[in-house]
DNA sequence: ATTAAAAGTTAATCTAGTTTAACTTTTTTT
DNA sequence: AAAAAAAGTTAAACTAGATTAACTTTTAAT
């Protein structure tokens, strides 16, 4: 089962007793979208935060100008949401689509609160995967100050190899912040290198 | 006293008993630090997290070309530390130097989990704060990804203009991710229009 | 008060990355 | 299987921002 996943998952940072696995099953939900609908919708409340268990998510706004800029992707284990819509559950900045069929495991803002209250450990957990969350953003605006365009694809293709295979070409050149001729222009002078 | 700054700080995001707050206290030692000095050095172990009562800190870390790229200031009623390092206890990253005398309220990792262990409410207030702190990360790095120079240096002072006022340019254009020389070009447009 | 060091400015030249536009390849739809 | 749509490539012209270097102003040290 799936669940298995999820739990393994949990594992890695807190240990639970089988009756609190039991409780924290019962307040989550599993569920399956399609290609190209939306777990979060700019402009939405996000009421769900989402644990990938299969599929492919990218997040990603539009700007005042139209242009799309993809903040994130999400794959199997990854957390995704609209943080910042979910814990104040007003309307989100971002939207979260799906690039292929993707399951997740989800639970509402009150089921949260309810999960903290009857199982601190939860908390823990949570307090653990948003301080780790935090580490790797800061390390991406490190990334963004000191490198390159070239240098941030081929650290992008060296962290996430199956990423990189799984989304067209022009979302990864909006998740490194170029065009995607550029792009186009980094592979083709890599290739020759 | 300025231990009042740290509990009305607190007092935002829960709410604590006397004996709570006593407890606390207990926890966190105040220490001050001359300009200059450093709170966190990188490649030492960041032994404390630090909440700034009064002065002004910068994070930054110098790259393998010996570049310095700065990643944030630190003002009044701010967290700074490598939370990185000291979420693991390894090596840091980053320098958190004193910019000004600088005075916090610190507390050790091991003191951290003791707190969150006798008072479960210190961790929700962390997992909140980590919360709005991960927010504004990512807010941080679409602004990377959409607005050209002016446009984030115009963002910047108007979201702090004392820290705009208080640190050296050099260091706000390091900040931005452009060079000195380039942000005096654009403190002239802004001037002329 | 003088000198030295650090910070800030200006301008010329250069380059990483954008824009525009035409074209090719791949994927999806009928 | 054809047609249409989406994704990817190439190249020429352009621009935001970097680099270099000389100079001015401010701050710190003797």
């Amino acid at each position: 089962m799936s669940q298995q996943l999820l739990l393994n998952y949990i594992s890695k940072y807190i240990s639970l007793s089988k009756e609190e696995e039991a409780i924290f099953l019962s307040k989550i939900s599993f569920r399956k979208y399609l290609k190209g609908q939306y777990l979060v919708q700019q402009g939405d409340i996000c009421r769900f935060t989402n644990f990938v268990v299969s599929g492919c998510t990218r997040t990603f706004l539009v700007d005042d100008k139209g242009q799309e800029h993809i903040i994130m992707f999400g794959i199997e284990d990854w957390w995704v949401s609209d943080i910042g819509s979910f814990i104040t559950q007003t309307p989100a900045d971002y939207n979260v689509q799906c690039l292929e069929n993707t399951s997740v495991y989800q639970f509402s803002y009150e089921d949260q609160e309810a999960m903290f209250e009857s199982i601190p450990k939860l908390e823990r957990l949570f307090r653990k995967l948003l301080e780790r969350h935090l580490v790797s953003s800061q390390k991406r605006i490190v990334r963004g100050l000191s490198l390159n365009a070239k240098q941030q694809y081929q650290y992008f293709k060296d962290q996430y190899p199956n990423i990189e295979q799984r989304v067209p070409q022009y979302m990864i050149a909006s998740y490194l912040g170029i065009t995607k001729e550029f792009l186009s222009k980094l592979k083709k002078q890599l290739l020759q290198e």
